[in-house]
Formats: C-alpha cells, sequence, structure tokens
DNA sequence: ACCATCAAGACCCTTTTTATCCGATTAAAG
DNA sequence: CTTTAATCGGATAAAAAGGGTCTTGATGGT
C-alpha cells in the first residue's frame, strides 16, 4: 500500500500547528501540540527532535519551554517534511539496480513510473507551511460560523 | 519510505514478459518467466495464482502448460496490476478517520495530497501494457544495435 | 535547590513483506 | 492407463519496517 507513515502525518501536522501560532511569543511544548493533533506525547517528543536536528525547529528548554519553527513557512515546503521523516521518497529499486530486467535493456516501466513520480513530487514541492497554514486559518473560520 | 512493492514490480515484469510474447502458440511458465526477469520462482509462482484470481491471466495446467493473458495487453493499465498486487494505493490515513485533525476541520494538507495523487494515478492509469510492450521491444532493439 | 522541560536512546510489540516448502491436483503425451 | 511435468494452495517462517513506551540524564528559569 501507499501511504503517508503516521510518523511523516505527525510531523506535518506538528509544524502546521507552529506555523498557524507564528508570531506568538511563546515556544509551544510536546504536550499541547501533542493534544492537539492527537498524537502520542513520547512518540511525538521523538519526531520533534528529529525535526531539531534537522533545523527545521529550534528547541528551547527550561520551564516555559518548547519548540519554536527555525525557518520561516514559507521556506518549508511539504515535501522537505516529508522527506526528512521517511527518506527519499520513491526510490524505486527497479531504478537503483542496473541489470534489473532482462539483458540490461532499461525496462520501460521506468520512464513511466519516473513520470508520474515527478508529477507528484511537485505538487508537494510547490506547497509550502505558510500557504497551508492560511488555508488552515481559512477553514477554522468556516467551521466556527 | 515510499516505493513499489517487490510483488508488484514482479507482477509487472512477469505480465510484460507475457505481452512481449504475445501471439506465442505456447503458454509460458514460472520457470521461464522467473529466471528472464530475475525472480525467485515459489514467490512469483504463487503471485501469478493471484492474478490468475483477478482474472489478469488464465492457467494452463499440465505438461506444455503455463500461463496466457487472459486479457488483451491493452486493455490492462499500470495501475490496475499494481492495485492488484498491493490494494488501492494512497488510502492515506488521515483521510480515513474523521476527526484526526483538530476540531473536525479538515485539515488543509488533504487537498494537497490528494491533488497530488490525483496526478500521480493518471499516469499510471494512462499506461497499459500494449505501450509499455511496444516501448520494450524498441528498446529492446536499440540495444542490439 | 527545585522542578518543568527537552534529549537521547534502549527496548518492545505488531504487522507487513518476502519469501520457501510440500503435498495435492491436473492434464497432455506416450 | 500410466507417466510426467506442470500448476494449486496452504502452512510456515525469517526478516524488516512501523509504531510506540519508558527510563535516565541534561538544562535552565525561578
Amino acid at each position: 500500500m501507499f501511504r503517508l507513515s503516521r510518523a511523516a502525518e505527525y510531523a506535518v501536522r506538528g509544524l502546521l500547528h507552529l506555523a498557524m501560532m507564528d508570531g506568538a511569543s511563546a515556544p509551544a511544548d510536546i504536550e499541547t501540540i501533542a493534544k492537539a493533533q492527537d498524537a502520542p506525547k513520547a512518540y511525538l517528543s521523538k519526531l520533534f527532535q528529529q525535526l531539531a536536528k534537522k533545523g527545521f525547529v529550534r528547541s528551547v528548554r527550561g520551564p516555559v519551554g518548547g519548540f519554536v519553527l527555525a525557518r520561516r513557512p514559507a521556506d518549508i515546503t511539504l515535501l522537505e517534511v516529508i522527506e526528512a521523516m521517511e527518506g527519499q521518497m520513491f526510490l524505486n529499486s527497479c531504478l537503483i539496480h542496473e541489470g534489473c530486467c532482462p539483458r540490461g535493456a532499461a525496462c520501460p516501466v521506468h520512464e513511466v513510473w519516473g513520470d508520474a513520480q515527478k508529477k507528484f513530487l511537485r505538487v508537494l514541492q510547490t506547497s509550502t507551511l505558510a500557504r497551508l497554514a492560511a488555508r488552515g486559518r481559512k477553514k477554522a473560520e468556516k467551521g466556527r460560523e
């Protein structure tokens, strides 16, 4: 099957959470994010550690600590976040090792597959956290009406 | 990570093998296909049993038996084959259960993700075994030059 | 000094993937 | 009718990935 891993999903939603409270003075702590996004706290914590290591967020320790976005939401693409969590997408084994197809001739499935991934990735690459946050805010307003 | 399962890859290549020898009088037996496509024979055998159950191939038993395409190569899309092997693609868990996002408001990632999948699937859906076989034959010729 | 918070990693459980094996069944050929 | 080469299908299993918990330690406001 072909779906986003839970890790990636949590990460995206977590970062989006931060992006939507952009401008807030205090950092957001894991417990709050976990509750808001309905994710296991301990697990989310680990994911954010990875995100910190990769430069997406900065951690603030001690009381009133938590996590803050380390980059501008407009500069973070959905693709980046997902790839940070699950490694490069779409490394089709058929594309990696030579000679997987008879007589070393490149198998015709490659091109089609490559074409499909390109279109898929482009969409994810042109979608930034800022844009998502804006859309999210709009939806939240509609929901309250 | 995000790649085609080996099962799907073997199945696609196996069917393509049949499509490329379309018009041959005798069915192809598993051992031959497995050798040509460099797949474990026992495993491929089981995959073909599934493919037979789903109507892609017909099995011929007894000596000189094997498998034959049950449908016209022009009618079989890449997407069909892949979905037959790994279940419906792209059932994003975020799209399945309601209430995964705060306050039930649809999360803005959904649309982007949906958009991306649509473009991806379209490519796979418009690619038929016949077309792939034709391309494969062309490549094989070039390789021999 | 205390306590809330993050940091890091060890550990565990479950599911999926990727197979292998073997006995039963089938049917063409001699 | 018997031989023989093939598929059928279920049981089994090793290995990898996925998903998550817990513990222990470091850090920095108050």
